[in-house]
RNA sequence: GGCCGGGUAGCUCAGUUGGUAGAGCAGCGGAUUGAAAAUCCGCGUGUCGUUGGUUCGAUUCCGACCCCGGCCA
């Protein structure tokens, strides 16, 4: 147990559609590997197709942790997932398995390995508030408030940023205190090290055309009848977390009639480019990643290689 | 074949009463602390269809030609 202890955290992380998913599979056939989702749209149950989420077949030769936790009606966070992503780990290890970390969520991996400031969870009321105000004097009057109360935050959000100003403004009204001391606190959750890999494509036209394609697959899967699923429940809009994934959230507005349905693919494609050139960006900022590009043919090895030392 | 539109950034289009042009989208780069597959910031040289003519100067005016729509034969 304390050899567990001392053990490294086995982390594949990666763009979208770059493969994460297989690799982690033929990982588990060769070690003791339970798979730990890092993903902000698989822990929605109802999202399947489109959140590439591990069928039942998948889900019964490898255990995974961390998917369907919640209605797509609620919100899930960060911090939230740190809590539920180190129950998973010790549970793991507990029962003398091993952990592999496995997704794209860049903020959540974030905030697992070098922490996430403790602070109260989104209030719906107080974001209600604040959008009220907002309504009513305009967003950069919502940002000079912030400024009175929290000039560091102020200085580090751009006055066009309402999610985060709101989000700044609800700490503040919930706790009493400025959001940047809050996150001046911030600490490990952990008190481990981690062994990450990325599989980063080098070929970036390759990625664009592997992302349009594995969208049609989606689509030939059943997609659209699952959004359709989503779009008839009548408990949920445009505005939840859940719908607004890449490719639920064009397909809801087609349905919605705010376009047709081939522009509507169009732009889940875009918006998937888009989401994986945001993890690339992330990536390149985080320290201590091996990157491996997903189209060497000795890329699995190399995935091996890097995070062998925790399997062992 | 005739007439009418239109051919300008990867796409959709605006514009220049003649001084070589700009929006949206896409793309690229960046930020990212409980919504993060979210949210936000920055980046715009392209034979202005081709070719002659007029002009100090043409993408803009004139002619011819080519291509794409539509209408008429």
């Amino acid at each position: 147990m304390d050899a567990d202890r001392a053990r490294p955290i086995a982390v594949l992380t990666g763009p979208t559609g770059t493969g994460k998913s297989d690799f982690a599979l033929r990982l588990a056939q060769e070690f003791p590997i339970e798979i730990v989702s890092v993903d902000s749209a698989q822990v929605y149950r109802g999202l399947d197709v489109g959140s590439a989420k591990p069928d039942a077949a998948v889900r019964a030769a490898v255990r995974h942790h961390l998917l369907d936790l919640v209605e797509p009606t609620a919100s899930y966070s960060a911090g939230q997932f740190v809590r539920d992503a180190a129950l998973a780990i010790a549970d793991i290890e507990a029962r003398g398995r091993v952990p592999l970390l496995v997704g794209g969520t860049m903020l959540y991996l974030r905030a697992l390995i070098g922490g996430i400031a403790t602070m109260p969870q989104g209030s719906e009321q107080i974001r209600a508030e604040i959008d009220t105000d907002a309504q009513a004097r305009g967003w950069p009057a919502l940002h000079a408030r912030l400024a009175n109360v929290d000039p560091a935050a102020a200085a580090r959000i751009h006055p066009n940023d309402a999610q985060r100003i709101q989000r700044a403004l609800e700490v503040y009204v919930a706790t009493g205190e400025p959001i940047s001391v809050l996150h001046a606190r911030t600490r490990a959750p952990l008190q481990r090290k981690f062994l990450c890999a990325a599989l980063v494509p080098t070929d970036r036209a390759r990625l664009h055309l592997g992302l349009e394609r594995r969208f049609e697959a989606m689509m030939a899967a059943g997609l659209l009848d699952e959004v359709r699923r989503l779009f008839a429940r009548g408990d949920l809009t445009a505005e939840h977390p859940a719908i607004r994934a890449v490719g639920y959230r064009q397909l809801w507005s087609y349905l919605a009639g705010g376009y047709s349905l081939q522009i509507a693919v169009a732009r889940a494609v875009a918006a998937t480019r888009q989401l994986a050139k945001r993890q690339m960006t992330w990536l390149r900022s985080m320290p201590n990643i091996a990157s491996v590009d997903p189209h060497d043919a000795q890329s699995f090895v190399g995935v091996r290689e890097c995070l062998s030392a925790s399997f062992e």
